[in-house]
DNA sequence: ACTTTTTCTTAATCTAGGTTAAGTGCAAAA
DNA sequence: TTTTGCACTTAACCTAGATTAAGAAAAAGT
């Protein structure tokens, strides 16, 4: 069964019809690594959900700097929620990170599903209340946290991703600059 | 007409009956400023709308440190979303700091109207889609932005807040001290 | 009105993390 | 296979913001 399909099964139930219904709204992409699927300054008109492989949201700084909003990889979603809400220009880039297959949403068959299921306001409803619950926890952590107490929690959290992602997106992720990521993480290994 | 269901009105439209089945499922409430509506290690159980007056949610780090989260004044939706939704105990702390007029909703009764008033799902998906873009933005300043331009980003999107709430909250709610924000507040003065 | 508590300010000193720069290792072009 | 371009490391030096401490001002309690 799709993953997008179980997905949405963990939160409400869609009969046959329903999710044939959602399927037929939706595209399946194949994207190579480092393929831009959104840039800065355009507007967002669709989501994603991975199925595989890995995307990452970030903004640039000054034209220098990059700070990453998120990762996605296999089922999570992924999205300028902002722009596509809005529907005004973004900030953020979405990028593929590694070679990903990926189920594109737009929004205007969002707003279709909306209208012919119902429920899928619940479903999507959910996830941006978890969605909303980890960013508060990753604020929190920003605010009262060390570098190094966000790297393990990190590292507790998506113990899969070190392996995957290269550091200075971690670094990124984290708040720090790949310099002192690299620096804090021999001292960690050290102890 | 009640400012809740003002607030309502902005994203979805009730009939006559559903807007008094709502308001029927909430308490009016009057808090005195200081009164903690929520403390840390409790499991919440309900929301708060905000007529009048302010209130803020925190954590406290190593039982010294508070942390704002969030502020809410007339209009606002404040609550341990993490403790609300899952039920289990939060870290968050909500607190009255001025004077408060608070429209109580309680997790049994947002359920139940769910059922009754399904478009109150999507009211909500709303919310907190709204929610979510905020966080994320002022995620993104945190890992971005200086304090100075934290503090006036904060002022042009709550202006009328400085006056009304101790500067201390407010340094807190930008991640410096007390100290550093008086430091910083009287040198862009002298500008 | 007076006392107590809390908030705000100022200043000296300290540190987590940034910046700059130079060097290493390695994978993808070519 | 060589070269080019990243990603990562290490190290010296720098700064935004923290910490500590002490006094001034404002608010709250009695």
């Amino acid at each position: 069964m799709e993953l997008i399909l179980k997905n949405i099964a963990q939160h409400i139930s869609l009969t046959q019809q329903e999710q044939e219904l959602f399927l037929s709204k939706t595209e399946i992409h194949h994207y190579k690594a480092k393929t831009v699927l959104l840039n800065a300054g355009e507007i967002c008109r669709q989501s994603y959900f991975v199925n595989s492989g890995i995307l990452r949201s970030f903004n640039i700084n000054d034209n220098i700097v990059e700070h990453v909003l998120s990762f996605a990889c296999s089922g999570w979603w992924i999205s300028d929620m902002y722009s596509l809400l809005s529907q005004k220009p973004g900030n953020l880039f979405i990028q593929v990170i590694e070679d990903a297959e990926v189920v594109i949403l737009s929004k205007e068959n969002q707003e279709i599903l909306y209208k012919e299921i119902p429920q899928l306001e619940r479903f999507f409803r959910i996830l941006t209340e978890n969605s909303l619950v980890a960013n508060q926890d990753r604020l929190m952590d920003n605010l009262s946290l060390t570098a190094e107490e966000r790297f393990e929690k990190f590292n507790k959290k998506y113990p899969t991703l070190i392996q995957k992602i290269a550091q200075k997106q971690i670094a990124s992720y984290l708040g720090v600059t790949p310099e002192f990521f690299s620096k804090m993480k021999s001292k960690m290994l050290r102890k």
